[in-house]
DNA sequence: CGAATCACCTGATCGC
DNA sequence: TGCGATCAGGTGATTC
């Protein structure tokens, strides 16, 4: 489900229904074995925390607690909500019970997720070796991005999807961002010149930009830490337009597989 | 080493 | 209606 817009989406949602003051009294662990497992000792080092902010870094989403930061990376099919009593749905596998009595669950039916535990002093393996924010302008820019292609003969979707070039850019944002910057997804990273590496840097951080306005992507079941569901589906140039015409030039639009994932792109607007 | 492929899981959809 | 094949917004391990 969840692209660095989605992710973004949910952060903003789950800041809002928690506010200044939310407090975890405990934390209820219904499954563990996650994409890796849930650790044990979770619930207890969350217990009576302070929720004191929740912040993403990349697709990950992370509950700042003093002692401890609860992470979360939703893989294809997490969710968060709050789950009222009597809530209780299948592959819900985490509740986090707050002292006002309010519950949130994690629930995640595919199980790619991860619920972890991360320090400042310790960070998370996962959140090492992670590439630059792409909204961040002082961090990613043309020449980080012309930098990290050099040499590169993978298809420029496969790189910009390369979490270690630049994060939160998926299988939607990274079509569609190509489209908008008349990139053909196979094209070799290696053989984009600067111009295009400028022109691809803008229409990333445009097109996730607006996304997050938009409040995210709604396909299939996604929906914000709200209930309410994005509308930037509404928005797709290329993304699961396979054969319909293009928008700007009226071209066939066409698909393939680059690097397992299905990539459709304007064969007359995209070079 | 980089790049392509597979594997992890469930559910929705499509063609027969 | 039922059933198998295929596909899905991600990422880490394995293979080439």
């Amino acid at each position: 489900m969840p692209e660095l817009p989605e992710v973004e989406t949910v952060r903003r949602g789950l800041e809002t229904l928690l506010g200044r003051s939310a407090v975890i009294d405990h934390v209820e662990l219904r499954r563990r074995d996650l994409r890796a497992p849930i650790p044990r000792d979770l619930p207890r080092r969350l217990a009576g925390q302070p929720i004191i902010a929740v912040r993403r870094r990349a697709k990950y989403l992370i509950f700042d607690t003093p002692a401890v930061g609860l992470l979360c990376h939703l893989g294809m099919t997490g969710t968060w909500r709050l789950a009222p009593p009597g809530d209780e749905r299948t592959h819900d596998h985490c509740y986090v019970h707050l002292a006002d009595g309010r519950r949130l669950a994690f629930r995640d039916p595919r199980r790619f997720g991860l619920l972890a535990l991360t320090t400042a002093a310790r960070p998370h393996a996962a959140l090492t070796g992670l590439g630059p924010e792409p909204l961040d302008a002082a961090v990613f820019h043309a020449d980080a991005l012309l930098a990290a292609c050099r040499g590169r003969r993978a298809a420029t979707k496969a790189v910009i999807m390369d979490q270690a070039v630049v994060v939160g850019v998926g299988n939607i944002y990274a079509a569609e961002a190509l489209f908008r910057a008349g990139i053909r997804p196979a094209r070799p990273a290696g053989r984009l010149g600067r111009d295009r590496c400028e022109r691809l840097v803008g229409a990333i951080r445009s097109v996730l930009a607006k996304a997050i306005a938009a409040g995210g992507s709604t396909i299939s079941d996604f929906r914000q830490a709200g209930g309410d569901g994005g509308y930037f589906q509404h928005e797709f140039q290329v993304y699961d337009r396979d054969g319909q015409p293009c928008l700007a030039c009226r071209a066939t639009l066409r698909q393939r597989r680059i690097a397992g994932r299905s990539s459709v792109y304007c064969p007359g607007c995209q070079r």
